[in-house]
DNA sequence: CTCCGCTGTTTGTCCTGGACAAATATGCGA
DNA sequence: TCGCATATTTGTCCAGGACAAACAGCGGAG
């Protein structure tokens, strides 16, 4: 695999891969015919491992040297802070994922949906599912393609309950809210989730789904005079890339415009401008403030 | 502007940015106190421009030396190639894209789906609009931010679609199609609109998404017991990688499932175990030819 | 004992300048 | 006019050096 693969895969820059091979050891890629790093499997995943316990708050000069195992035992330990208890319905969704059986998963998940309510569903039950899934994902228990598997259904069922609500007659009121995620970020799960909220809210949504270049969010906000921008990051974000990018749409938007940052990124810091949700429960309460700052009543004129 | 940042916003690699300084003289970017580079607003214009442009086939070494209002020029003069006429459904969705118009654009889909029926939306109407946006985005007529909406509103509502189809009785029928993209392939909607059609077929589909590994391909389709493995790809794809991935695939595949290949990718060649379909419409013919070579009759035993 | 500011170290990112292979263009002979 | 061999272009990689921001450790003041 070629530095450029390694980066798409770890998350960590070719400047970075190529520091730590210099003061550290390791990685230690073989070279092919010219010269170029090629890096065996096994290194990605300690690889994998490191990246995860950086962001953490390790130090990478007193982990980059330990045994691939010790680091396993180190991210196991991870969790300890949140031992996060795994509810019998992630029980049920990993047993189905485990066995592929992809008509019951999306069953269960529509039953979900009618048992608890949408806004339940979008709020909380989802992202502890989700959770779920990347954490047995984490621990080796499902292939990369049962992960995929799942998101696809999770994304099915939602639209399907977003359709639901929008049938009856799309919402004109205000705010009207622009989502979208930055160009490093591929996971839509968080956003539609979000947009679920939003729409349950009867906010007027604007989704341009993932991966929107920072200039064309602004501008998509001017063009639809949007009143929040909502941004999504998932875990695999850099903090420091989200805040930067957060810092650069914030000074390229109208001050009209809020900007609402939320999801799984740690190190999601508030800015000036710039409001951080923790939680997707958060958006309800959020959304009646904001009306209530500006004596909206969420109903069009 | 630092590097890094236009690295984000023109999709220009850093080595590339400094190669081209290096090369043809631009950009030509301020330094900070600390010799780093500092782009301003214009260069970064241009090099949008310039990106866009290479994409379409021109050398960087013949247009970066150009001035701005030259390369606009050439980015409207880009559609000379294919004429098209252009529908009048798709001058409607252009229009609406114009005017940021979101409810309309989508209840004017909508209204497609049920004039024409799904099957047709899917395999001509679909595709006609997707091409149109997309030239009239090559033209410079739209913003990237205009086509993320479409494309976003255009999934809403195939999955509407797909939901009232399974919404009856998931069809538990073969064949059972395992639907994904390659790594390099992030379009969705061509993808989209195969299940669309397999599942109007009365196939049992799995789709994994996009962007799965080759080797988690195969591994799903034998977890699933697959009898046609179906693989998108957009124009964006080099056919050679598409070749190089589909013989991959073919070789770790058992033998009993089918793949079948289609999408906008020029180029795409049938290799021995492999099929093309030139168009969407080709999938319900072949699907019949399929159960007509095993005596399948769609439903379940 | 806690908190705050100072200092030394760590670490990510940027720099220059050189190299090469894959992709593309060009020229030549049939 | 077409097909093929040769030349040019161009993206990506390399090494090794540099620096600032973030962090850890420490000591003194409240």
């Amino acid at each position: 695999m070629s530095i450029a693969a390694v980066q798409r895969d770890s998350g960590l820059s070719k400047d970075t891969l190529r520091a730590w091979e210099r003061r550290y050891g390791f990685p230690d890629p073989l070279r092919d015919a010219h010269d170029e790093r090629l890096y065996p499997p096994a290194q990605i995943a300690k690889l994998r491992l490191l990246r995860r316990l950086v962001e953490a708050g390790h130090r990478p000069g007193k982990i980059v040297g330990r045994p691939a195992d010790e680091l396993a035992q180190l991210v196991r330990g991870l969790d300890v802070v949140e031992p996060q208890a795994i509810s019998p319905e992630a029980q049920e969704v990993l047993a189905r994922l485990a066995a592929y059986d992809v008509e019951r998963l999306r069953a269960f998940l529509a039953s979900l949906v009618v048992r608890s309510g949408l806004r339940a569903f979008a709020a909380d039950l989802g992202p502890a599912l989700a959770q779920a899934v990347g954490a047995a994902w984490w621990r080796g228990e499902l292939e990369i393609h049962q992960e995929h598997l799942f998101t696809e259904q999770f994304t099915a069922v939602l639209r399907n309950g977003i359709n639901s609500i929008l049938g009856a007659g799309t919402p004109q009121g205000r705010p009207r809210v622009l989502l979208s995620t930055f160009p490093q970020e591929p996971h839509a799960l968080g956003l539609l989730m979000a947009e679920t909220m939003f729409v349950l809210e009867g906010c007027t949504c604007v989704s341009l789904g993932v991966q929107t270049p920072v200039p064309e969010i602004a501008a998509a906000a001017r063009a639809h005079g949007a009143d929040i921008l909502a941004l999504s990051f998932s875990a695999i974000v850099p903090a420091a890339q989200a805040q930067a990018g957060l810092a650069e749409l914030r000074a390229i938007v109208p001050q009209t415009a809020e900007i609402w940052a939320g999801g799984a990124c740690v190190g999601l810091r508030p800015q000036p401008g710039i409001g951080v949700l923790r939680a997707l429960s958060a958006i309800g309460p959020a959304v009646i403030a904001w009306r209530a700052a500006r004596n909206e009543t969420g109903e069009a004129p």
